[in-house]
DNA sequence: GCTAGGTTAATTTTT
DNA sequence: TTAACCTAGC
């Protein structure tokens, strides 16, 4: 391109000025590198805590300094609100106050907004289209379902909600799915996503997959169109380029077509989102996409002691295909990571807690450390139990981040219906949600009514719903209750298009319509919480202009980044914790099928195990100065006990960067599986047999003299079995069966007579007879049963386990 | 139209 | 085990 080398001029020209700017004081030379480098694209591969975000708005604050951009030349997309705000924030702090706003800065879905604001009428919509939540999408493909005649148990509509975000997320249109995919859904796959489109279509609507995949659309239809964003956007900057999905990836491939300045920054090893449509494939690929790109590496890390750097480059190099980085530091050592082992998942709990207390006072890092700095982190949502359980006992404040988002909490929705319905009474999703919310006596049947009106007439709910009246077709309640709601409905309507004051407005319309009143009348805590809710989003409210801008933005802007400026300790998902740290950081639940999670190696092999590896290695670099991992030997998942072995990533540890606070023999692999010793075994706090609790000598102190003297347990003969043996068997018990060759008709586990079983109910009892998977067991405890095998777990040699 | 009781399924999540 | 969701019965 021409612009190049009078781009290149100006830049050098304003450089000598430009070193000495603020924004560039501090930086390192990779990251001055990848500020400076302006003209053509550049792959900027930042590891984990390497300034990467520094480095980004150093380059945008360098751009606009130097004259090389305009603020309106600059496309800036990042994944999430938070980071595009984050961004705002500090471009705000480089420049001083005089950032004009950055309008091409925001995530891609908010971009996608704006594009497709624009040119609407080129994917057949109107500029004012409505965003639809994933709770209003659901809603309305099982609409779209039930006119395809599928069992819903077979054909869940949820799955049909998958299908069609990844599809979109591949950036497949109806007609574009490819064949290979055609078997989907009962062969129906691409008739439905067809169906779909086309409500949205008639809806005047888009779901958030659309806010890409429509804007790709216009742009591969529209060389106009595309080529004038090429001389506006001459610069293209993205953030956790490593996430982008094929949608997003053919977006800014378009856009950078002409002009080719595009700056993508990532970090292969922290993909962690493959399972929603990211394809690392898109960073791995970069150099091949971009010929001649420059590729800059932050390596040198701020954030992390030695030891976990060194650590968690151990277990990321067992990863294949990585593009390669090295994270280094000039922070002093600093501890080891910390490692142990624990009887089962309450244990483990217990013991977090002790130690962050023990952090509190001082007795761990030498001096006290603030709640507010110890996080723990979660492979599944279903662990956080265990630990907010313990620590509501202890009275350790805690606070959960993830679970539902302020908005699409349902009294916000419901709100927002009414909103949407006073905005455009034609919104018929809005008006399904709320017409019998509060009760009005408008069910099933009288809805259906209604549709059918409206359907005949080819007009919207609201106005069939006054056909459906006038010709009488609706009598009793429902009668009364629809003309109410009508009524309601029009006067809002009336009063937006009046001007009346959207905040008084909304507020009115919640009262009148009886919505809080609802809320009033359960009187519950729950409901207090809604009402508090309802007020939050009438605040908010006050920050728009009115409740059109209101609903534009809310469906994309809103979460419930509520600052909590109380002591707590952060409970939450790795995926959550991705571009977080913490000074210390606990990794429990460390053990094989829960993490590597079992499902996700079994539904993408290799890949997903990969992918769970970097979820380790996103764990460990959210540490500044202290990691422990930890993991259970018994866990109970959905209500039954399984013995849990040691994750592999723990044998991907090094040793020298580890100190080991269980002794050895509790978990083979690299961590010296000395000879484990036999006898006593007391002090094992509490074991569990089947649904029997038995409370022995209970271990308070957390201390390591305590955990030492426990350690007998873990060298039972039992023990040895578990680590012997691959997982529990479904059915449960203590110690899973070895695989043995399959019973023909295979429910898998063959037993001898003579041998000894454990029952979760019946306990111990040695096997009588054998009759095909029916055995005859001659309890210890309640005498002979005829017990199906699958019940039954082996017990050889568990007889002297201190049970 | 509403409620209670049975059935089922159960990583990760942003927009 | 549990929680959400659906069905059947009032």
């Amino acid at each position: 391109m021409k612009q190049g080398s009078g781009l290149a001029s100006r830049a050098m020209a304003a450089a000598g000025e430009a070193r000495s700017a603020r924004y560039m004081a501090g930086l390192n030379p990779p990251q001055r590198e990848a500020v400076e480098t302006l003209e053509g694209a550049v792959l900027m591969l930042a590891g984990a805590g390497t300034g990467k975000t520094r480095a980004l708005t150093a380059r945008i604050a360098h751009m606009l300094a130097t004259g090389t951009a305009r603020s309106n030349e600059i496309l800036a997309v990042t994944f999430t609100n938070k980071a595009a705000r984050e961004m705002k924030l500090r471009l705000g702090g480089l420049l001083g106050e005089q950032v004009e706003g950055m309008p091409w800065l925001g995530t891609f879905h908010a971009i996608g907004v704006k594009l497709l604001r624009r040119h609407a009428e080129l994917v057949g919509l109107k500029p004012s289209f409505t965003i639809l939540d994933t709770d209003d999408q659901l809603r309305l493909i099982k609409q779209v379902l039930s006119a395809f005649n599928l069992d819903e148990k077979r054909w869940p509509p949820r799955a049909m909600a998958g299908l069609i975000d990844s599809w979109k997320n591949r950036a497949w249109r109806p007609d574009t799915v490819p064949a290979s995919e055609a078997h989907a859904f009962d062969n129906r796959g691409t008739e439905i996503y067809a169906a779909y489109q086309e409500r949205l279509k008639t809806l005047n609507a888009v779901d958030f997959g659309d806010l890409l995949l429509h804007p790709v659309t216009i742009f591969q239809a529209n060389p106009d169109v595309l080529a004038q964003y090429h001389r506006w956007l001459r610069f293209i900057l993205v953030d956790e380029y490593q996430d982008t999905n094929v949608a997003q990836y053919l977006f800014l491939r378009l856009l950078a077509q002409g002009h080719g300045n595009i700056c993508c920054v990532g970090d292969d090893d922290q993909s962690i989102y493959g399972w929603r449509g990211a394809e690392v494939g898109n960073i791995l690929r970069f150099e091949r996409d971009f010929p001649g790109a420059a590729v800059i590496r932050l390596e040198q890390n701020y954030r992390s002691t030695p030891h976990i750097l060194a650590a968690a480059g151990a277990v990321i190099a067992a990863n294949q295909g990585r593009l390669g980085k090295t994270l280094w530091t000039e922070l002093p050592e600093g501890e080891k990571l910390r490692l142990i082992g624990h009887w089962d998942g309450e244990e483990e709990a217990r013991w977090v807690g002790d130690e962050i207390e023990a952090l509190e006072r001082g007795t761990r890092l030498g001096e006290p450390v603030s709640r507010n700095a110890i996080a723990i982190l979660v492979r599944a949502g279903h662990q956080m139990r265990a630990f907010e359980d313990r620590f509501l006992t202890i009275g350790l404040p805690y606070r959960v981040i993830g679970g539902p988002r302020f908005y699409e909490r349902q009294e916000i929705r419901d709100a927002m219906a009414y909103f949407r319905l006073a905005v455009s009474p034609a919104d018929d999703l809005a008006f399904e949600r709320v017409v019998n919310v509060p009760r009005r006596g408008i069910g099933d049947k009288a809805l259906q009514t209604v549709q059918r009106a409206a359907r005949e007439a080819g007009v919207p709910l609201m106005q069939g719903a006054a056909l459906a009246l006038r010709d009488g077709l609706m009598k009793g309640k429902a009668a009364g209750g629809l003309r109410g709601f009508i009524e309601e409905a029009a006067r809002w309507h009336e009063a937006v298009r009046a001007g009346v004051n959207h905040v008084e407005l909304a507020g009115r319309m919640l009262d009148e319509s009886g919505y809080t009143a609802m809320w009033q009348a359960e009187r519950t805590p729950e409901a207090e919480g809604r009402l508090e809710n309802l007020k939050e989003l009438l605040k908010a409210l006050e920050e728009f202009d009115n409740l059109q801008g209101f609903l534009e933005h809310v469906a994309l802007i809103m979460d419930n980044e509520s600052e909590d400026a109380a002591e707590k300790v952060t409970l939450m998902t790795l995926h959550a914790a991705k571009g977080l740290e913490f000074p210390v950081v606990f990794l429990p639940g460390w053990e094989d099928g829960l993490f590597p999670s079992q499902r996700s190696m079994d539904e993408n092999g290799l890949k997903g195990l990969e992918e769970e590896r970097r979820l380790a290695y996103v764990g460990i670099t959210r540490a500044e100065r202290l990691c422990v991992i930890s993991f259970a030997a018994n866990r109970r998942v959905f209500g039954q006990w399984q013995s849990q072995l040691p994750s592999r990533f723990i044998d991907e540890l090094p040793e020298d960067h580890v100190e080991v606070l269980t002794p050895p023999g509790l978990y083979g692999g690299g961590y010296g599986a000395a000879a484990p010793r036999h006898g006593g075994a007391r002090g094992a706090g509490r074991t569990h047999v089947g649904d029997e609790v038995i409370e022995g000598e209970v271990v308070t102190d957390s201390g390591l003299e305590a955990r030492a003297a426990r350690a007998d347990v873990y060298a039972s003969p039992g023990w040895r079995r578990l680590q012997a043996h691959s997982r529990q068997v479904a059915g449960a018990g203590v110690v899973p069966r070895p695989a043995t060759p399959q019973a023909p008709g295979g429910a898998g586990v063959v037993f001898q007579p003579g041998e000894r079983v454990m029952h979760q109910r019946f306990g111990l009892g040695t096997v009588h007879a054998v009759d095909g998977d029916k055995l005859a067991v001659a309890f210890d405890r309640v005498g002979e049963k005829h017990i199906i095998a699958r019940f039954l777990t082996s017990a050889e040699g568990i007889d002297d386990v201190p049970f």
